[in-house]
DNA sequence: CGGTATCCATATCGATACTG
DNA sequence: CAGTATCGATATGGATACCG
């Protein structure tokens, strides 16, 4: 990793994994994956319900990003009152596993990691 | 999934995986980490050189972080001038290979989705 | 039903200056 | 050398109201 490949890499818009971290970094992607993985094919109103917390705004926001980025495809039924559908892409699918092990990996070391910080919280307190 | 533990992945608090993601997912923290791995011991105005770009209290925020989630060790030389070094720990060497899997995944799909972001700009503008 | 628009609060990030 | 302090800009997220 020489200067020059770092100098490209510390400007997200030409560092490949900015890009994607910057995305699914954010605080509602990764649970939206994850129900429409589980859930496979939902409404806006469906997902809604399943992730109760999320307002109306960022769950749209966070599907549109979702869908520009090809990682959910959007359906609309020509109807009244209308019906929009999502599901995953099959980019969304390749990218599932990575994310299953980061969530186990999370689920495995969290407890330790949070210990950690408290004790950091302790020894740094004036 | 159901309600319950939505409710509960909902909450950054009690989420293992947005716990994790918080952090690797802001802008520094990942760029650290890599160049940590590749050089293994650095001084901070050493790791300032490595990543010109961040500024210094950005470098200060983002090793502080990682020292709290014991994923990067900072030792002390009670010296002067000092001199402190950091370096990864045994937990940030198990996370390093599912953030390599990314940054493949990342490099893999990147073309991709620049061209289904511009597309989508396409169809999307009135 | 499936969104937008608007406004506002907060978090994140950066530039600059200063310090033990 | 290895930071901290301060201020300000920008990005992100949320509440509420409204709309085709």
């Amino acid at each position: 990793m020489d200067q020059e490949i770092l100098k490209k890499y510390s400007n997200v818009d030409e560092c490949p994994v900015r890009n994607v971290l910057d995305r699914i970094g954010n605080k509602w992607t990764l649970l939206v994956l994850l129900v429409l993985e589980e859930q496979q094919v939902l409404r806006f109103n469906e997902l809604h319900t399943y992730i109760s917390t999320i307002s109306q705004k960022m769950l749209s926001v966070t599907l549109k990003s979702l869908e520009a980025d090809g990682l959910v495809k959007r359906t609309i039924y020509p109807q009244v009152p209308p019906k929009v559908e999502y599901e995953l892409t099959a980019r969304a699918q390749s990218l599932l596993p990575l994310i299953h092990n980061l969530v186990d990996w999370s689920k495995t070391h969290i407890n330790a990691i949070k210990t950690s910080r408290k004790h950091y919280e302790l020894v740094t307190r004036k």
